[in-house]
DNA sequence: ATTACTAATATCCGAGTAT
DNA sequence: TATACTCGGATATTAGTAA
C-alpha cells in the first residue's frame, strides 16, 4: 500500500466516510490535502483499485466510503500508534522472579531509607523487596533507568554505618503500585528491587521463575 | 512534511526511538521498510534536516532518537485516528438549539409514549423537548440516523386520535444522557428533538443559538 | 561493516483538456 | 459544473560506488 494513500484514506474518514456514502468531490478533497484536482482524483481511483473505498457516482457528485479492508487497514495504523505511545509514556521491562539474599530487606528497612519512602512515595513499603533478574533485550532498558533521574533517596549515616544514596521510580506489576529501588552502588547489576505496600509474592501469587513485567511511569 | 516520512519517523519509534538513542542501521531500516539501503540512508537525512530525529554517528553505527518536534508530530497523527475511530463508534451531530412550537411537548408528555419511554428508555422524560436544528455536512448524519434501526417506539390510539410510531437513540450531550425522539413522520425534518430525565436548557445552560454536540452510541 | 554521493531510472504531479 | 485522460516536467528511488 502507497503511502501517500494512508494519509487520503485518513482524510476521507474524518470528514465522514467511516460510516456512510460522504459527499467527496474531487477539488474539495484536493483543496482539503493542498494537492490538485487532477492528483485527488487519481488519488481515489488508487484507493478504488486497492478496494480501500467504495463510490456511488452521481450525475453532479460522488459520494464515498471506506470499505471494511479499508478501515482495517486504518485500525492496523491506529494501533501501531497506540503501541508507540503506550512505549513513549511508559517504560516496561520484563524480568524473572527471584530470591535475593535478605540484602534487600535489610536496606529498605533502615528507618533512614524508610522515612524517605513515605515522604517521597506517599506509600509505607513492606519490608522486604522483590527482586526481579533481567536477561536479554530488556538489559537495555535497565541501563536506560540508570541514566533516569527518577525519586532521589539520600544517602546517610547510622551507628558509624553509611548507607548509599540511590533513586527510585514509581510503577506498577499487574496494576499494582510499587516502585524501584535503585541503589547507586553498581551499574552492571542485573536485578531490580521492587518495594510496595504489600507482600508482593502473596498478593500476586509470585513464586520464583515467575515472568513479570514491570511498566514505569515516565 | 512529506509523507513518506511518516512511516519512516513512526517506524523508528516503534523499535525505540521514542525513549531514547536507538542503533538503527540504514539497512536495517531499508529492509524493516521494503526500500533500498540508500532510499532508507535519504530518508534519514530528510528527517534530521526536518529536526524529527537526532542521531549519533559511531564508527560502526549510527544511535537515533526521536526529537520532541517529532514526538509532537506523531502524537498530532495519534489524535487524528483517536478521532477517527470516535467517530467510527459513535456518530456525533452538530447542530443549533432553537425553539420549537411546543410540538414536541405535546406529543412526549403523552401517556401511551411516556410509558414507553420509561420502559424502554429507563428513564422518565421532562416534559418537554429541546429542539436542535440541523445544518450543513451533518445533514448526512441526520439521513444516516433516518436509515438505522433505533429503539422502537409504538403508535397507538387515545381519545379517537392517533399517534404514530417512531424510534429513540440513546445518546449525550456533554456527558448527560438523553435520547433522540425520530418520529416516522418526515424524512426532510433538519431539526432532531432531545427527550431527557433533565430539563437540559438550564442543566446545561442552553439558550437559543448555541452550538450543541449530540453523541450517540453505535 | 558502515553512510551517503552521483547518475540513471522509475514514479508522481499537475496543466491542459476531453467527456 | 463534475471526473479523469494525456503528457511533459518535477520528484523519488535505486544501482554503482566512494569514503
Amino acid at each position: 500500500m502507497k503511502n501517500s494513500l494512508i494519509s487520503v484514506l485518513k482524510h476521507i474518514g474524518l470528514v465522514g466516510g467511516v460510516h456512510d456514502f460522504t459527499p467527496i468531490s474531487s477539488r474539495m478533497l484536493a483543496d482539503e490535502l493542498g494537492i490538485s484536482q487532477q492528483s485527488a482524483s487519481k488519488k481515489i481511483l488508487e484507493l478504488l483499485e486497492d478496494e480501500l473505498i467504495t463510490r456511488r457516482l452521481g450525475a453532479r457528485r460522488q459520494f464515498i466510503k471506506i470499505t471494511d479492508k479499508g478501515l482495517n487497514f486504518l485500525r492496523s495504523e491506529y494501533s501501531d500508534y497506540q503501541r508507540l505511545f503506550e512505549l513513549a509514556d511508559y517504560l516496561t521491562i520484563r524480568g524473572v522472579v527471584t530470591s535475593g539474599l535478605g540484602e534487600g530487606k535489610y536496606y529498605v528497612t533502615q528507618k533512614g531509607y524508610m522515612d524517605q519512602f513515605m515522604d517521597k512515595l506517599w506509600f509505607k513499603p513492606y519490608e522486604g523487596t522483590l527482586n526481579i533478574k533481567i536477561s536479554g533485550r530488556d538489559l537495555n532498558k535497565l541501563s536506560l533507568i540508570k541514566n533516569l533521574d527518577g525519586i532521589p533517596i539520600d544517602g546517610f549515616e547510622d551507628h558509624g554505618r553509611t548507607f548509599g544514596k540511590g533513586k527510585c521510580f514509581l510503577c506498577d506489576i499487574q496494576g499494582v503500585e510499587c516502585a524501584i529501588m535503585d541503589p547507586n552502588r553498581t551499574h552492571y547489576e542485573k536485578v531490580i528491587e521492587i518495594i510496595s505496600k504489600h507482600y508482593l509474592r502473596n498478593k500476586l501469587k509470585l513464586k520464583d521463575g515467575d515472568v513479570v513485567e514491570v511498566r514505569i511511569a515516565l
